[in-house]
DNA sequence: TTTTTTAATTGACCGCTGGTCAAACACTGC
DNA sequence: GCAGTGTTTGACCAGCGGTCAATTAAAAAA
């Protein structure tokens, strides 16, 4: 009714974010309109755009938390007592392991070519390869092909775009991925 | 403004698959909607739905020929005078000159999850790597494991789905798509 | 030839989408 | 108390995929 709420039940970047998160992680993209979020908080549709210039930039805002969650995980395979190669191998299948168990998340990071956001959402993945490509080179004994470590990293998308929506979770996919992985193994040597 | 127009100027499916596919090649899927053809056609979208269920037959009977001229490619391959060796690598490679120059198309054979074609499409595909992987088998000297051909396809399918958009045509993504071939010809060995 | 039947086409309509914006209100500082 | 600023609303826009009664042209039956 009242064209602005009272203070206690104002509107946060952080609530929306919060809402909107769930709501895209359990349906995609493309299947969560502005409006559906606007309902969830109880809120006009207007009011998410005082907030957000428009609904990519809201959902790239969602998925930039994920863009440092998976270059972490990249960063921690590093670390830890087995010996390069396991670590190599771990590395391959914990990338696969995030993009199928952050299908919504992975399906905007990687895959939705978004006219607006694209020079975020792009810069984002290219550092995102950048640190995966390092990563790998170090953990390799031999000196590697800049393309060839590109070439794994299209191979593994390759899985992750796959399996995206034709599988639930990592587990359902994880046998393949384990061998996926080591074919991929196969061509970096 | 009649409601039925002079049998000169009637309809024909062949006619709104030929018009819906230019636009649909030159635009993409999402991108093309059936108020656009209709407007190409001269008539109303409605008039469209008496020839066609819905956006996603239309499109699915424009790329059922594309499945068949890419069975074609494949089935080719095999032919010549090259060793199997060359004729693997110019297999793969062909796959990925394929899906770069008719993007659009190998969008919705391959990446689009739509849950109205899906078993069609979903059907032709999988009957499309069928023959691809019978292919490769035969083209191979040793027994290679099914599972590997899988991985050399999903490894190529990630090439392609990753330079959809980025690229133009596939002259632009040459160089990588042969090395990304040699890379994925290491793996099969 | 005239009448009836059938096949196509239209355009209004539905519920939805992303996005804009003037107006209305709550809060803050004076 | 009042002016100014920050937020929210909801009507509105153009567009979407899809449906359907009404209407007309062509074909079949009389």
């Amino acid at each position: 009714m009242s064209p602005r709420k009272t203070a206690s039940q104002e509107l946060t970047r952080e609530l929306i974010l919060q809402k909107a998160r769930t709501k895209f992680v359990e349906k995609g993209f493309q299947q969560v309109s502005m409006r559906n979020i606007a309902k969830e908080l109880g809120c006009s549709h207007g009011a998410i755009y005082y907030h957000f210039k428009n609904k990519a930039e809201l959902f790239y805002a969602i998925v930039e938390d994920d863009f440092s969650i998976l270059n972490n995980l990249i960063e921690e395979s590093i670390q830890g007592p087995e010996d390069d190669a396991t670590k190599l191998s771990n590395l391959l299948l914990r990338f696969i392991e995030f993009g199928l168990n952050h299908q919504s998340q992975y399906e905007i990071m990687f895959m939705v070519r978004n006219t607006e956001v694209d020079s975020l959402s792009q810069e984002a993945a290219n550092l995102c390869y950048q640190k995966f490509a390092q990563t790998v080179q170090s953990l390799s004994t031999k000196q590697l092909k800049i393309i060839d470590v590109w070439s794994a990293f299209i191979a593994l998308h390759g899985f992750v775009s796959h399996y995206c929506g034709y599988v639930e979770r990592f587990d359902e996919a994880e046998l393949a991925a384990k061998s996926h992985v080591q074919f991929i193994i196969k061509g970096l040597h």
